[in-house]
DNA sequence: ACATTAAGTGATT
DNA sequence: AATCACTTAATGT
């Protein structure tokens, strides 16, 4: 498949990388749920964000999980360009929030197109943000409480994947912010008795 | 109709 | 905010 490329990076890539990262890449449906990186994995490839939302979950040993941030479209994981680059482990996870669609280009071209000049931009930018993006989330975590991280992280999912309504458990829910599934469901009706949200069996919709 | 899973709630720490 | 113990509601077989 070619001319995936071009929509979404034409306005910061020249031409010329444009048809490289065409000619040298391809193309990756990811379903649903679908695991683009695991804890403790290498990686071969970098990932670019085509379509959809991907989820980035730190993990502790235990298998508590913290949701960190998404990635959608025209998005890097800055985690996989660190392993690619020095051949390290994974330390998150990276997980389909919806369907996907991915561009993997395998790991030599990392180095090789700093001659680009917009490619370099791009993965210094990337870098930049994926910072920006943990930052907030340790400040989500330092000094928010749950009920405002809850919301921030229903308006985080409605965002990235441009539906109002997010299907799921209170109990994955819970995973995601490493806390308990009768506390979610607590704050959920909160917020629906703020009228923020609506619940119904396995789907929450913003208001 | 019954079993299973999701969600709601009071009481306690 | 976590945990327990229990209830109620929705859904699958």
């Amino acid at each position: 498949m070619n001319n995936v490329i071009e929509p979404l990076f034409k306005e910061q890539f020249e031409p010329q990388l444009i048809k490289e990262i065409e000619a040298k890449g391809s193309v990756e449906k990811i379903g649903k749920n679908g695991v683009l990186l695991d804890y403790n994995k290498y990686i071969k490839w970098i990932p670019l964000v085509l379509e959809g939302s991907i989820k980035v979950i730190r993990e502790d040993l235990e298998g508590n999980e913290i949701f960190l941030y998404h990635l959608i479209g025209g998005d890097t994981c800055a985690m996989s360009l660190t392993c690619c680059m020095q051949d390290k482990q994974s330390k998150i996870k990276a997980i389909a929030e919806t369907d996907a669609v991915i561009y993997k280009i395998p790991v030599r071209y990392m180095d090789e197109w700093f001659k680009y000049p917009s490619w370099k931009r791009f993965i210094l930018q990337s870098y930049s943000n994926r910072f920006e993006e943990l930052l907030r989330a340790i400040d989500t975590l330092a000094f928010k409480k749950m009920d405002e991280r809850l919301m921030d992280y229903l308006l985080d999912i409605k965002q990235s994947t441009s539906d109002f309504n997010i299907y799921k458990t209170h109990q994955e829910i819970a995973k995601e912010l490493n806390t308990s599934r009768v506390v979610v469901s607590r704050l959920l009706k909160m917020l629906e008795t703020e009228d923020k949200i609506e619940l119904h069996r396995n789907r929450i919709e913003i208001l």
